[in-house]
DNA sequence: TTGTACGCGTTATCAA
DNA sequence: TTGATAACGCGTACAA
């Protein structure tokens, strides 16, 4: 590969001035100048960024670390970010933990010996489970949709609390005065968080929450727990369900479907998330939209102005209800 | 960022002997090596893979080009290809084009720019209308289901016609007579090569394909074009739409819900892929599995090779049929 | 306006 | 067994 020292051979000048030629410094002949760049177009020259990079002490890279590609909701969140890499002059090392804190550790320590500028960690829960392993990172992190005890870095979330109040007084709205919640354990805090939500919504409009509304099924993916829940609901009698995600509400409306109950006639549900096949799913899924691609634009944001030595705050940005055909009025009893 | 200088500062003896110590060189004494590696974890010593990638002319790193991450299809490759590439050590940066050819060709010179290893590039149809900004390229590069007139590069890809071929046969098996097909512009030569398969097979059955069977919808998405294409589709009077890819076999399938079509009791509806969702749909979706994840880690293992200098060849996988429930009997006339 | 010399952090060669 | 030195490709302070 061509380096500028071929050129300045080439060329018969120093390695210093191709450098300054190929730059546009002013202070090169206009003649020498447009030599040379006809010499590096000529001889196919690339400048080599690393080279660059071990020189700036800066390698215009950020590290994004995902528990999984294949998730609908982290497909959106890199989407956004890597908009905004782009657009910035910067590119994204993508690497996945598969929820391993091991892997994860080893990911960000990989991170940051090829010296990237930034990291952003995406739908973590290590640190409520694991401890500080992030802790001990020397460049910039932002947490984004990621469970931390501390705030120990910048994050990007949702309202969770609020997003599911949102989709409890929709149902309570239509009449519902039994509702059931479906919860996943794999991400014990955001799980909490909604079940406040959902908890309080209920409470304030003076209904009870019955013990037996209230499920985490312990599975180990969201198809079964959208099983199980449902099972669990029909058995406690309720009118809706809401669910702590999208997947379960999807799964909850296939069992549906198989058990020949029908949705919403019989049974309303409800998700979080809106990823892209809840509003192609039949019926179409009601759900609390998360800004997702936005998410991932702000948390791209975060990491380029801790980099450039700006403060930043923590975001907590909020979700919209989409109401589709997943939920209508309570049947009457 | 502490350096292998600082530490042989600190521990009295030259750079050298600790980048050996580090490296459990034989070479030296048991006793420094030991302090060497005491002093390195003391003080946060973590490794610049920049200034040893400048050094060995190599940065383990695989630059992936995708037209959209957003994309089910996408997703899984890069799924898979991640897998081999983590278990190889190398390191994954990430780049959209958005289709756009331009930021392509400029993406690809960014990777050069950064002396990737090799590079993937996913689903691109540039080559096909754009000519071959991608032969200069100077590193190993695979095409992962990409449109190319020319076998410029190693690629990956399944075999469209057979594929096609299969999922036509068992619409043929339960009785169907009147088949549509349902194809997608933005992919020419893919679209012609499923067409391909589709026509053949009703020709070796003895059925002459009328020409108001196929249509390639004139739209900006897959949504849009089950949705004409269903019309289309329906006037034809086929009892049976094999459908280009199965984000259009899904449309297709809503709209029929929509306008109280039942699928696939009056109409049977089959895709191509097999992405995530078409197994939860309602009904779930008949359609002809690609090995994404496969594909994804062959083609990552087939960069890897050329990077190592073995020769590879073309990959063509096999697809296999998925009967789900958006196909049955062909109803009576 | 151009060139010399040095540094970025690491590995490799050769000498001691 | 250890160390001095050069090299990887580039940018920059300083000198000419």
């Amino acid at each position: 590969m061509i380096t500028i020292k071929d050129i300045a051979r080439r060329a018969g000048v120093s390695h210093t001035t191709v450098s300054r030629a190929l730059r546009g410094d002013a202070r090169i002949t206009a003649d020498t100048t447009e030599r040379i760049l006809q010499l590096a177009e000529q001889l196919g020259y690339i400048p080599n960024s690393i080279a660059q990079s071990l020189n700036a002490q800066r390698t215009n890279t950020i590290g994004m670390l995902v528990t999984s590609v294949a998730d609908p909701v982290v497909m959106d969140f890199m989407e956004g970010a890597e908009e905004i890499a782009q657009e910035r002059g910067y590119c994204i090392f993508l690497s996945t933990s598969r929820n391993d804190p091991v892997r994860e550790f080893h990911i960000v320590e990989t991170f940051q010996r090829r010296r990237v500028d930034g990291v952003i960690v995406v739908a973590s829960r290590s640190g409520v489970q694991y401890g500080l392993a992030l802790d001990r990172i020397q460049v910039p992190l932002v947490l984004l949709d990621s469970e931390e005890i501390h705030d120990s870095h910048p994050a990007v979330n949702v309202d969770n609390i609020g997003g599911a109040a949102v989709a409890v007084r929709h149902l309570l709205a239509l009449g519902h005065r039994q509702v059931g919640y479906i919860g996943a354990t794999d991400r014990p805090l955001t799980n909490l968080k909604r079940l406040a939500g959902y908890t309080e919504t209920l409470q304030q409009a003076g209904i009870p929450v019955a013990p037996n509304w209230v499920i985490n099924p312990v599975a180990d993916d969201d198809i079964q727990r959208g099983r199980l829940g449902l099972e669990h609901c029909l058995a406690a009698g309720v009118t809706a369900i809401f669910c702590y995600n999208d997947q379960i509400a999807i799964s909850v409306l296939n069992s549906c479907y198989h058990k020949g109950i029908a949705v919403p006639q019989q049974l309303s549900v409800a998700g979080f998330d809106d990823i892209r096949p809840a509003s192609y799913v039949n019926p179409p899924l009601t759900t609390v939209r998360q800004p997702l691609q936005q998410m991932g634009r702000t948390g791209m944001e975060m990491v380029l102005a801790l980099i450039e030595k700006r403060t930043v705050q923590n975001q907590r940005l909020d979700c919209t209800l989409m109401v589709r055909a997943s939920t209508s009025t309570a049947p009457v009893r």
